[in-house]
DNA sequence: GCCAACGTTGGC
DNA sequence: GCCAACGTTGGC
């Protein structure tokens, strides 16, 4: 089982929205991001456990934890040209975009916000806390998961 | 294949 | 809203 850590703005798809969608899942749509699309395509794999973070927010930070419930699929909102995320370059004989389908587990009892995060010597090296880092999906280690939830009731 | 310009991400 | 960082694009 692999462990991943997956960035949402609140504003656009929340852990709230996930929450309320039917059987608490959704896609997890609009990655336009070549190394986080290999991820999906290749590396997640049903009943894998995710971190949902929010970022571009007052407060970002880990606020709950989803599951894969459906391993890679072509992101269909690529070819949809009203989509914000529509790439007139996917095409769908040979899909450019990928995604997951994501299943709401639960929040944290608290947010462990990035500011925390960056705090703990023993994340040294997650690549949330690498300067200037990007990437809205990524590994986390077993060692890494349980840690950050260790962090939860501390 | 280089690299400058541009657009996006995302913390603050 | 600002701006640093960085991926992508496209001219050459």
């Amino acid at each position: 089982m692999n462990y991943w850590l997956m960035k949402s703005e609140p504003e656009e798809f929340g852990i709230d929205d996930l929450k309320a969608a039917p059987k608490g899942t959704d896609h997890w749509d609009g990655v336009r991001n070549y190394q986080a699309r290999n991820m999906m395509r290749d590396q997640m794999k049903k009943g894998d456990l995710a971190l949902f973070y929010h970022s571009n927010c007052a407060e970002p930070g880990i606020v709950g934890i989803m599951k894969i419930s459906r391993e890679g699929y072509p992101d269909f909102t690529a070819w949809d040209p009203a989509d914000p995320h529509y790439d007139p370059k996917s095409d769908p004989a040979d899909p450019r975009w990928f995604m997951v389908d994501v299943t709401y587990v639960r929040h944290l009892e608290r947010i462990i916000t990035l500011r925390e995060l960056k705090e703990k010597r023993e994340l040294e090296g997650f690549p949330l806390l690498r300067r200037g880092n990007r990437l809205s999906i990524m590994p986390v280690t077993e060692k890494q998961w349980n840690f950050i939830l260790s962090l939860e009731t501390a």
